[in-house]
DNA sequence: TAAAAATACTCCATAGGTATTTTAT
DNA sequence: ATAAAATACCTATGGAGTATTTTTA
């Protein structure tokens, strides 16, 4: 077997044709590159040089070998310094997962700072709802969700990116859109309302439960997704209980209204990520998220 | 830097991920193993390998890196074979011309011998008329030359391809083809006759002057290329001498009649080429041409 | 005869081996 | 208590240097 410095003693006396200059080129002296060159062709099998007392030639095995040769130098080069990015987390994978509603909202502009300050690293975007995005984090395959809580506090670390308003999304024109305040638990007695998957989208559900006597009302679809619940709103089956930016969806035929008896900010979406986690992608995104 | 045994080292660790068993793989213990890989990692400046003293684990940089050696360790073992190959000819490439004519007759069958025989060697197929292969050579462009005399025999080494008779195309239902019998010289008198480049396509030429008493016949035109010829011939502009092979060209309103007067096999069609030439492929090819 | 590669010989750096220590389970 | 990696220390292979020889244009 042969070794990198005894190719780059090769390429060096190539590129010269003369032992004499590669050999100062190496800052070395002439005896042992001709000697670690004659390795190198007893480890390649073939003479790679051809040289009379007066001068050196590559033979046709040579040429190409010399070529391969480059090819091997520069890979040898480039990986310790690809490594390092890595390590440093300027290049690599960064899975990311992320509800559909928080699609609507951060997830674009998110995505393109990410894109900017760590140019050399590949997003791995996946939909999945809150509950399946910190399974994954758990099974290793995602290194940062976009959720909601609850999630384990102990084995998961967070940070609130986003709060915004409950709003109720109605039907255009729906009766309710004539009240001249807020919307209040009591005006929506009897009203057929769109309800939350109860694990599926168990921040919605509990919210609602909580703030509002969801019992009262009739429930007539369970949906984990809030696009849907917006489209069956728009096609009049009823009301639901959205997050603010569902208004980013431009959907026509549905009006969101402000919920009286719902804090400001209630609904929350949180970077979630594994405490132990060691992709370095991530804590170089983690370092972007608190620029301390 | 590193050397390509540090790079085995981690590989055969990375894939065991044990230090004891890698060390086997290797044929080696395990304390100069650590010692290799602690030094590659300071070569690539971050940490490969997570171990506590229970456990080796593969930190991200590591495995980037880890693809990374692999590559680099297969286009190490590569090199060398694929220089062995180019050494005995059985690889790399050949560069073969030919005159249009002998495109007619041999090559084909040839180049397909050729791909069956050497099929990791690239043919680089160049048409060229006699006089500028052989220059081509000289330069070093070419390797081989499909050609026909005169040429240095002291530079050139050859071997005889072919050997066909020189006969007498004619526009279909030309007086002549009506002759029971060979055409002779005295025939041609007065037939327009199109005739051969003095210098590019000398060696046609020198023979109708040698066997022809071309200078009593009126000569139309001046053209290089049989195939140009014979289109001429097609096109009722004169008659022509050309190789018998000239008929595989399948041209219709041509015919072609033996020549009395000219011995046969006159046209010889030879492989030439530089006896200094060190293409490894050419002396493959060579062995294939003499089955000695 | 001179320029340049190869060889002879010396020295030291470093790889590998053995024995031992460290460390976490 | 044990398994496994790291460290200490030794030996020897093999690289680099200096001096010299060989070769041929």
């Amino acid at each position: 077997m042969y070794t990198l410095d005894q190719v780059r003693c090769f390429v060096a006396v190539a590129e010269e044709l003369h032992f004499g200059r590669a050999a100062e080129r190496l800052t070395m002296t002439q005896p042992p590159l001709s000697r670690q060159v004659q390795k190198l062709e007893r480890a390649v099998g073939v003479p790679l040089l051809e040289r009379d007392n007066r001068h050196v030639e590559l033979t046709t095995a040579g040429a190409v070998f010399l070529e391969e040769a480059r090819r091997l130098l520069t890979a040898a080069d480039a990986a310790p310094a690809l490594a390092r990015k890595i390590a440093a987390g300027r290049a690599g994978v960064l899975r990311l997962g992320f509800t559909a509603a928080s699609g609507f909202s951060l997830l674009g502009t998110l995505v393109q700072e990410i894109a900017e300050f760590m140019p050399d690293v590949d997003l791995d975007l996946q939909e999945l709802v809150t509950v399946e995005q910190i399974e994954a984090i758990r099974r290793g395959e995602l290194d940062l969700a976009l959720g909601r809580p609850p999630f384990d506090q102990e084995s998961f670390d967070s940070r609130l990116l986003l709060s915004e308003d409950l709003v109720l999304a109605v039907p255009g024109g729906h009766p309710l859109t004539r009240l001249d305040r807020p919307v209040a638990v009591g005006d929506l007695r009897d009203q057929p309302v769109i309800g939350h998957h109860p694990t599926k989208a168990r921040y919605f559900y509990d919210m609602v439960v909580r703030y509002i006597a969801v019992e009262h009302t009739g429930v007539v679809h369970v949906v984990s997704q809030i696009l849907t619940m917006c489209s069956l709103v728009a096609a009049g089956r009823g009301v639901a209980f959205v997050p603010e930016s569902a208004r980013l969806l431009g959907l026509s035929g549905v009006t969101f209204l402000e919920l009286g008896d719902v804090p400001h900010g209630v609904v929350e979406l949180h970077a979630i990520w594994d405490r132990g986690a060691k992709n370095p992608a991530l804590h170089e995104f983690l370092r972007f998220l608190h620029p301390a």
